[in-house]
DNA sequence: AACGCGGGGTG
DNA sequence: CACCCAGCGTT
């Protein structure tokens, strides 16, 4: 009794990260954004009923750290060239790379892949349906297991994105943004959500309403339709202490391996033919994985021992010289070297 | 838990 | 320019 009554008042203390939520709210919340989504939900391709697990799970790993509206356009081409796993499996790395466009992170391009072959060749081509199996695919992992087997598959699972964390951390922690990472203790508190009917509806719709309505910068609490209840509405919308850290951009690793990755695309795009099998995929595979050290060193620092190592990484293909070549002569390199030896 | 990983849109 | 976006894998 005495250790019961501790533990509730514990974890129902407003300063508490995940508080006790009331049957009253459960309830209130679930209907309110499920009525909400079926009124406001964009019309989103990969919602449509005919649309294939496996285009479900193309979308969900296109739209992971991307915008939705940049991958809308992606998405459908991706899928009219390679409509099924075994399709994908066979195409060409380079012309996969290449396809991806510039939706950022092209490693995941890579890994879908491999999603593709383990389920092309190790699963009868089927998209597995529980979570726990899709969590063992390359690419795949507590979000998008558990949102590709709720939206292809309709398992009842707990969707916890960046959008549906911000939601719920409003509304019942009163604080403006969730941390860093979820962790077992935040993903248990946000299963009580999830209803036993319609937790597709509710998976989709508390999403949906993060990225439409309780956005991370200018939320628009007036048209809130959970305004009465919301903890950090009440607390007066408190912004959060820590700073997120942003990443750099210009003068890094990051802009010069994307530089790379625009002159091989390029190239690619040119001789789709004789590019599969040459240096060059290496290379271009290599600029989006971490073992690639080596190669920005030396176009970073593009003095004459620099291109000699370069040279040797690259001694059978004079294309890949060229383009290196070119890279020097835009300035990349040396607008490179120069950032990267400023004083400390 | 903390990093590194693209690229672009937005305030 | 800083922040943010349907995160994942590694350390």
């Amino acid at each position: 009794m005495t250790h019961r009554a501790t533990a509730e008042s514990r974890s129902s203390r407003p300063d508490s990260p995940f508080p006790t939520v009331t049957d009253t709210d459960i309830h209130r919340v679930r209907q309110t954004i499920i009525t909400w989504f079926e009124i406001a939900a964009r019309p989103l391709p990969w919602r449509d009923a005919d649309t294939s697990a496996w285009a479900v799970l193309v979308s969900e790993i296109m739209s992971q750290q991307t915008p939705v509206s940049r991958v809308e356009p992606r998405w459908r081409e991706w899928l009219q060239k390679w409509p099924t796993p075994a399709d994908l499996a066979q195409a060409p790395t380079a012309e996969v790379l290449h396809s991806w466009d510039r939706l950022g992170y092209p490693r995941r391009a890579l890994r879908l892949q491999e999603a593709a072959r383990v389920i092309a060749e190790e699963l009868d081509g089927r998209v597995p349906r529980t979570a726990q199996e899709l969590e063992r695919l390359p690419g795949i992992g507590a979000y998008t297991a558990a949102a590709v087997a709720s939206f292809a598959h309709g398992e009842r699972t707990t969707v916890l994105d960046t959008n549906v964390r911000r939601v719920l951390i409003r509304l019942f922690a009163g604080r403006d943004r969730p941390s860093a990472s979820p962790g077992r203790a935040e993903t248990g508190w946000a299963s009580q959500f999830v209803p036993e009917t319609d937790h597709e509806k509710w998976n989709a719709g508390i999403m949906e309403f993060g990225a439409l309505v309780c956005t991370a910068r200018n939320p628009r609490c007036q048209s809130c339709p959970l305004n009465d209840i919301c903890a950090w509405q009440k607390a007066g919308r408190p912004a959060s202490a820590e700073k997120p850290k942003t990443q750099k951009w210009a003068g890094t690793d990051r802009q010069l391996r994307g530089a790379i990755m625009d002159v091989l695309k390029s190239a690619h795009a040119e001789t789709t033919s004789d590019f599969p099998d040459s240096v060059a995929l290496d290379l271009f595979t290599a600029s989006t994985t971490t073992i690639d050290s080596d190669l920005l060193d030396a176009v970073g620092h593009a003095t004459s021992e620099s291109l000699t190592k370069m040279r040797d990484l690259t001694a059978d293909s004079d294309r890949i010289l060229r383009i290196i070549d070119g890279l020097v002569v835009d300035g990349l390199a040396a607008q490179h070297e120069e950032r990267l030896s400023l004083p400390q």
